[in-house]
DNA sequence: AGGTATGTTAATTG
DNA sequence: GCAATTAACATACC
């Protein structure tokens, strides 16, 4: 789940709910995700001091106390979600970390326990100190066409390659080379620029979309790959069989007439 | 049992 | 130097 998309739903609705309403316990339950700080300073850095501020870099939430001073980092790995709870709720069984307020309060949930809970004093040095590249929804397109024509390799693992462009993963990759049409092995130097330009334009589109659909596959606007994305799916454009394909390590859905690879480049 | 899964990192290979 | 692959991490599911 934990793309762009997923993780901006979770820090809106962080930024929604968790306003102005004062840390009173934090329990960490997988000790195993903190990284530089230990349960006992978060705990510390949290008490009695309210989340006012939300940012988001890519994959990564951050959660700004009051005074602007700390904040905390949380990466969802491929199975996190943040979900608030109500009065009286009992924390899930895939808790990792509890923050309660007076009433309520939020968990980050992960079964997998992939990812990571931290620290900073800044997002942007975080960021930066951990090589991310601009957010997907923050680079313009002058930046991104270049960028993208200056990689040999395929398209698709330039998409997702957190140190050149940051919130990017596996499946929205797939729906964003889908979505301009283009074969996920293309190589980026071998685009021009008309059709750099459409993977931007369809990146933003899908991004924008998902954040849109509350990033329910469900909810997504017809003609989207996502929800055909499995064993025995099909196009939703041109209704011929979806095939896979290995690419950096994953398993890249594409259609094969509607993503044909360009014959003249190969 | 073994393969796969929306993630990242380090080491390795071409 | 670049790009892709592999293995590792922890767990659930088929």
């Amino acid at each position: 789940m934990p793309e762009l998309p997923d993780v901006e739903i979770f820090r809106r609705t962080l930024d929604r709910h968790g306003q102005g309403r004062p840390v009173r316990r934090t329990t960490v339950a997988a000790r195993d995700l903190l990284v530089d700080v230990s349960p006992q300073s978060l705990g510390r850095l949290l008490k009695n001091r309210s989340l006012v501020e939300t940012r988001r870099h890519g994959k990564y939430l951050f959660a700004g106390r009051e005074g602007g001073d700390g904040w905390l980092v949380l990466h969802f790995g491929m199975s996190g979600s943040l979900e608030m709870m109500e009065r009286g709720d009992a924390p899930p069984e895939t808790a990792c970390l509890v923050i309660a307020f007076d009433e309520g309060g939020f968990a980050y949930l992960s079964s997998r326990r992939l990812g990571m809970i931290g620290w900073t004093a800044d997002p942007a040095a975080f960021a930066s100190a951990h090589h991310l590249g601009p957010d997907a929804l923050a680079i313009g397109r002058a930046d991104f066409v270049a960028a993208l024509r200056g990689h040999r390799g395929a398209v698709k693992c330039w998409l997702m390659d957190q140190e050149r462009l940051a919130g990017i993963g596996n499946v929205y990759s797939d729906e964003i080379l889908f979505q301009a049409g283009l074969h996920p092995k293309h190589a980026g130097s071998s685009l021009d620029d008309a059709q750099a330009e459409t993977i931007f334009e369809a990146m933003r589109r899908v991004l924008e979309e998902a954040v849109a659909a509350e990033a329910d596959p469900a909810r997504l606007p017809d003609g989207y790959l996502l929800p055909q994305r499995l064993e025995g799916g099909r196009c939703p454009r041109c209704g011929q069989a979806l095939d896979t394909l290995r690419a950096c390590g994953r398993n890249a859905w594409y259609c094969p007439h509607c993503q044909a690879p360009d014959e003249v480049s190969g």
